[in-house]
DNA sequence: CCTGTCGTTTGCGGATTCCGTAGCTCTGCT
DNA sequence: AGCAGAGCTACGGAATCCGCAAACGACAGG
């Protein structure tokens, strides 16, 4: 019978006919999809069978299914902390305006590993940059010293948290 | 053949016998639950005996630390996703000015489902909130009927997103 | 020095879950 | 029709999860 290697399941960029997908390359969800990504939002260990019960399909379907969506890159399962419990306590956003090319500067500083999240905005800012820091003096190194520091940023202005109110990850819950 | 003394007691850079609590009531964390974060950072379905191994300690061990982790609310193992793959098309961080009690601002904003991230800050704004929304109709709604509506809010300034780069969960992996 | 307590770890056995595979259905294409 | 690919179900063996009893170390008091 057909033994081609058929290299399965990791390499599938754009499956042929895999439904339409929206035209910046992100594949569509259906509603059971969602189903299960909503399931483990509240318990990422949920057991797939329990998962299947809920969502009306098979352990091993559920299973395929989350492979592929963390294949895909839709979701990933992982633990989430409160930085301060974990021994950061200072963070801040940085809006940073640029001169040239923006996406470069992005790039620069996403290699950094204390830029927890770095976008890309409209408006008076051009990047915005979460920054997480052991203490005053790490925080200021890093803006000062190596963000101002990377070529084709024109000005930064911080804004260093003092509460965290709210910070939640159920996106597809509503 | 269980011949991996790995990280045993032996190498404890702080005290050994740490179970108070820093002042705020945040529970202190030893290195080797740090390093239980840290795997279950890289893939939260990791199998206990599997962290086990890395950390060294025995799988039960492991299981006992982890529930107690999630029992303490200083961890949680969820799914993440990409916002733009789930439906949400329009985000944006809005810096808002506040006049009068601050705090009963951000948990006002804090009740709203499309506000995603709530954090008090020191600098222009008093405020940094970040948005999820469907559409650019919803995100318009979102900002100048429901934010601008809330008591003590004297204004608003916004970031559309035009582009993530990027956005991580690896506090303790550094 | 001895003893009891408390928190943590270990070592098991049984129930549950995970995982690969084979067979089936449905859809799209030639 | 015939073929090919994707997705689902069913099922069995391996691995994992889970609860529990026992062991260990640190510590305070007698």
């Amino acid at each position: 019978m057909h033994s081609e290697p058929v290299a399965s399941r990791s390499a599938d960029p754009r499956d042929p006919r895999d439904t339409r997908e929206s035209r910046n390359g992100t594949p569509h969800l259906d509603a059971v999809s969602l189903a299960i990504i909503e399931q483990l939002q509240e318990d990422g260990r949920r057991p797939y069978a329990a998962i299947g019960k809920a969502v009306g399909l098979s352990e091993a379907a559920v299973r395929q299914r989350v492979q592929k969506l963390l294949d895909q890159g839709v979701m990933q399962i992982v633990a989430v902390t409160d930085p301060l419990t974990v021994g950061f306590r200072r963070q801040a956003m940085v809006g940073v305006t640029v001169e040239g090319d923006v996406e470069s500067v992005a790039d620069a500083l996403s290699a950094m590993g204390e830029c927890e999240y770095v976008v890309m905005t409209a408006g008076s800012f051009d990047l915005m940059v979460e920054i997480v820091c052991e203490d005053d003096d790490h925080l200021l190194e890093v803006i000062n010293k190596r963000i101002r520091a990377v070529p084709g940023v024109r000005s930064t202005e911080s804004f260093v948290y003092l509460k965290l109110k709210k910070q939640t990850y159920m996106w597809g819950t509503r």
